[in-house]
DNA sequence: ATACATACC
DNA sequence: TACTGGTATGTAT
């Protein structure tokens, strides 16, 4: 990607920057602020549940988990650097004294219920993340009653420190990108309201580490640092380049950050693309060993999808942690749906037996290509559920890789005027909202529009029939184009 | 369609 | 002793 980045750094990059900031435009004004999110985090879940059962824990540092990982640490112990997801052994060396406590996940869930209940009082269709964290839409609750929305937080943050004395931090805002973010600044105990106005949410995002994001990790925060982006507001400083380097989806992603759009959603469960199990164990080889833990795995999965209420998938695949910890990952697709145990044994069997000799730790496997959601729903309601409208996207932002090239430069090398030309065009149609001719970079014909006009024209242009109707005459019209790949991105876009 | 990588908790 | 474990999904080939 650096050597991406070094052939276009030095590039004019007006007219991606004029398209670019044609969509936040759209983006932008799109903006849903009706909605009030919350995000609730329960403060050192599994620990402080430990600790009401023996409150001398508190004044140790303590950690709950195994010698493998630990899932969570009390307040002193994290003065030494203990964190959740911290192989244990590891966590001792930085802090002699820890104690460890084992799991009691049943105790956990009774806590957790508890707390759900007070959400559910709230937002009958809450959206738990996992025990110790949910989302609120609380819109509705605020519409009926007097308080503001900070209030009626603390007020459920207290309620669930009566019923379980146990502490939650909490975010207000206007989606759950943001509430989440929120939930994380005045971490233990406390909470933060981010106002649902575009102005507060530009003003916070602009100096927001961009890691702060949920589905940025360490990878993907230091290729942005890479380019020089630090905050979600730098985002907009290199629109043109993260435009070029990125892949749409992620790009669009960035794009969101920027604005602080999020989703309001809170329906999950409606686009799972696939499920799987997968255990780690001490090593086995012999493929009877093998095929038993397969018979194990198979058996879990058809629960699963029994549970999840989910027909089943036509592709089968498993994972394979060697002893080596290399990963292999193996998958076949079949014509029909396969749901029933004794069908993905056979199958994941199959894949097993393939990659024999090989002394594992770990074994998944996996059902994908699910079929689409069966909507149960009656009458007019589903006209409203389906809409798979154009914001509607969750936070699905992950990778950020290189996209090999830009769709852009394949559009204009068609177009009569050379991109010169064109940028001046749009350039001057800037600062002078006159009339002045341009071509369209779209669908290459020559207009005379003011910048204004020029941008509804491109609305119209920008979408997915015209773009592919053109790419397709294209295709036809012109020797090949240097890059196969060059019309992938922008249609992706409006797909 | 398949393999691999990143992220979250 | 020991670098987690479970699930989802984006991206490259």
């Amino acid at each position: 990607m650096i050597r991406q980045y070094d052939k276009i750094k030095d590039m004019d990059l007006s007219f991606e920057t004029k398209l670019v900031d044609h969509k936040i435009n759209e983006m932008d004004t799109g903006r849903d602020l009706t909605q009030c999110i919350c995000h609730v985090d329960m403060d050192a879940f599994y620990a402080s549940v430990e600790e009401l059962d023996d409150p001398s824990l508190k004044e140790i540092p303590m950690a709950v988990g195994g010698m493998h990982m630990l899932c969570t640490s009390n307040y002193k112990a994290r003065q030494f650097g203990v964190r959740s997801a911290m192989p244990g052994y590891l966590a001792l060396k930085l802090c002699p004294q820890l104690k460890i406590i084992p799991l009691h996940f049943p105790k956990y869930r009774a806590a957790s219920a508890k707390v759900r209940a007070i959400f559910a009082k709230y937002d009958p269709s809450f959206l738990p993340m996992s025990l110790d964290e949910a989302y609120l839409n609380l819109t509705n609750y605020l519409s009926t009653s007097e308080l503001t929305p900070e209030q009626l937080v603390q007020q459920i943050r207290d309620e669930i420190q009566q019923e379980t004395q146990l502490t939650a931090s909490a975010g207000i805002a206007a989606n759950r990108m943001l509430a989440k973010i929120c939930s994380d600044f005045n971490k233990p105990n406390g909470q933060y309201f981010l106002p649902m106005e575009r102005e507060a949410i530009m003003k916070f995002t602009s100096n927001l580490s961009i890691r702060k994001v949920s589905g940025v990790g360490r990878v993907t925060e230091r290729v942005l640092q890479t380019l020089d982006v630090k905050t979600c507001g730098d985002i907009l400083h290199r629109r043109a380049i993260l435009y070029r380097l990125l892949s749409p989806i992620s790009f669009q992603f960035m794009l969101k950050c920027y604005l602080g759009l999020g989703s309001t959603n809170f329906n999950l469960e409606s686009d799972r693309k696939s499920i799987s199990v997968e255990r780690t164990f001490s090593a086995l080889s012999k493929p009877d060993d093998l095929y038993r833990k397969v018979d194990e795995l198979a058996e879990l999965l058809a629960v699963d999808l029994g549970r999840n209420q989910i027909q089943g998938g036509k592709t089968v695949g498993i994972k394979l942690k060697l002893t080596s910890f290399d990963v292999r990952v193996r998958s076949k697709t079949y014509p029909s749906y396969i749901s029933k145990k004794e069908d993905i044994a056979r199958i994941v069997k199959e894949l097993v037996q393939k990659e024999l000799p090989v002394s594992i730790r770990l074994m998944g496997i996996r059902l994908s290509s699910l079929p689409p959601k069966v909507d149960d729903d009656h009458g007019v309601k589903k006209y409203f559920k389906k809409r798979k409208n154009t914001d509607a996207g969750e936070e699905q932002p992950r990778k950020i890789s290189t996209v090999p090239s830009s769709p852009v430069s394949v559009l204009t090398s068609t177009s009569v005027t050379p991109d010169t030309h064109l940028t001046a065009s749009i350039a001057a149609n800037e600062n002078a909202p006159s009339i002045v001719a341009v071509t369209c970079p779209i669908c290459s014909r020559s207009l005379a529009l003011d910048n204004h006009q020029f941008n509804q024209h491109l609305d119209e242009c920008l979408n997915k029939v015209t773009v592919k109707a053109i790419l397709q005459q294209q295709q036809q019209n012109q020797s090949p184009p240097q890059d196969q790949t060059q019309g992938r991105s922008l249609l992706d876009y409006y797909r």
